[in-house]
DNA sequence: TTATATTTTCAATATTTTTTGAAAACAAAA
DNA sequence: TTTTGTTTTCAAAAAATATTGAAAATATAA
């Protein structure tokens, strides 16, 4: 296969993978591209690479810095901005962890938090602090799964995925 | 707290926790109202209790019967179909892991094995087949743990996630 | 200081996704 | 068979989300 063609179907499939998952395609697509490139790119080189907007390319450039998977590089005598991808892998899944886990699992427990108080005095009620319970022990036992691999390098990482297939 | 609150606060954080992740809003929200249900629901009660049409409430039934998280039950004697929700929550992640991964993990990893075959004899098809190898490495390992996952029955689940957390 | 290069913002626009609701299809009862 | 209750479909409308592009802001150089 040709570079340009796996580039190509990289960029595209990330982005699709992303979509899937909540998560704005252009700005995943902005992070292949960067993962993929060996050098850091200009945000004129982002839209050009990519057909998108200034505008675009900035605000989705600006979104990866802010999950920690994108860092801005200055060259001396340049005025231009260049930016790079993180490329370790486990770095790149810890950020996604610690993002997505503090605006989406943590609000979560929040609310599982708040409604635990309702009293168990009908069946209604019952049957709703059954499931309550339930969600609520997964979801700490998640949480507390999410903050042993936030914690672990990339030797310790990799030890828990062997545990796990044993 | 009253049961009628919590209920409200329940079904409002599990819609936008799933919306958040990518999922149809309202099917989560058809979700949780059946998860918290006693007794399974028509259709009706389902439009009524979420205030939305009788076509938007067919079709997020379906779709939750397609992930495997509702089914459906026949009262003899009765014309109406009645919804209940699978209530055993590591069944509700089984069903979600396995509906997720066919979706949208396999499809990735076949992109994947097809871009592996371009030759790194270049800076560019160089960092390229870098980058390829590792995310490679990783999602054929998250897919295996996720197949362990599948597999394990509730006690097992409660154990792999114990040795997580040590 | 002013001129110039670059980045940021955000209202307007475009696109995608979701929802509606009425008609069609279906299935049980009369 | 026809009638009646129920579910399904899907084109059109609404809502949510993403993108553009030009003006404003910022920063460096002259």
């Amino acid at each position: 296969m040709e570079i340009q063609e796996g580039k190509q179907k990289f960029i595209e499939s990330w982005g699709k993978m992303a979509s899937d998952w909540g998560i704005n395609r252009t700005m995943a697509q902005v992070h292949a591209l960067l993962l993929i490139a060996p050098e850091p790119l200009t945000a004129d080189e982002v839209m050009e690479g990519l057909s998108i907007s200034r505008g675009n390319a900035n605000m989705n450039l600006r979104a990866l810095m802010d999950w920690g998977l994108v860092h801005k590089q200055l060259k001396s005598g340049e005025r231009k901005e260049y930016f790079y991808a993180e490329k370790d892998m486990w770095t790149v899944v810890r950020q996604i962890i610690v993002h997505r886990k503090k605006k989406e699992l943590e609000p979560m427990l929040k609310v599982l938090d708040e409604v635990a108080n309702v009293e168990p005095n009908c069946p209604e009620s019952e049957t709703f602090c059954n499931v309550v319970k339930d969600i609520r022990m997964l979801s700490n036992k998640a949480n507390q799964t999410l903050d042993t691999l936030i914690k672990a390098d990339s030797g310790w990482f990799s030890n828990i995925f062997l545990r796990m297939v044993r």
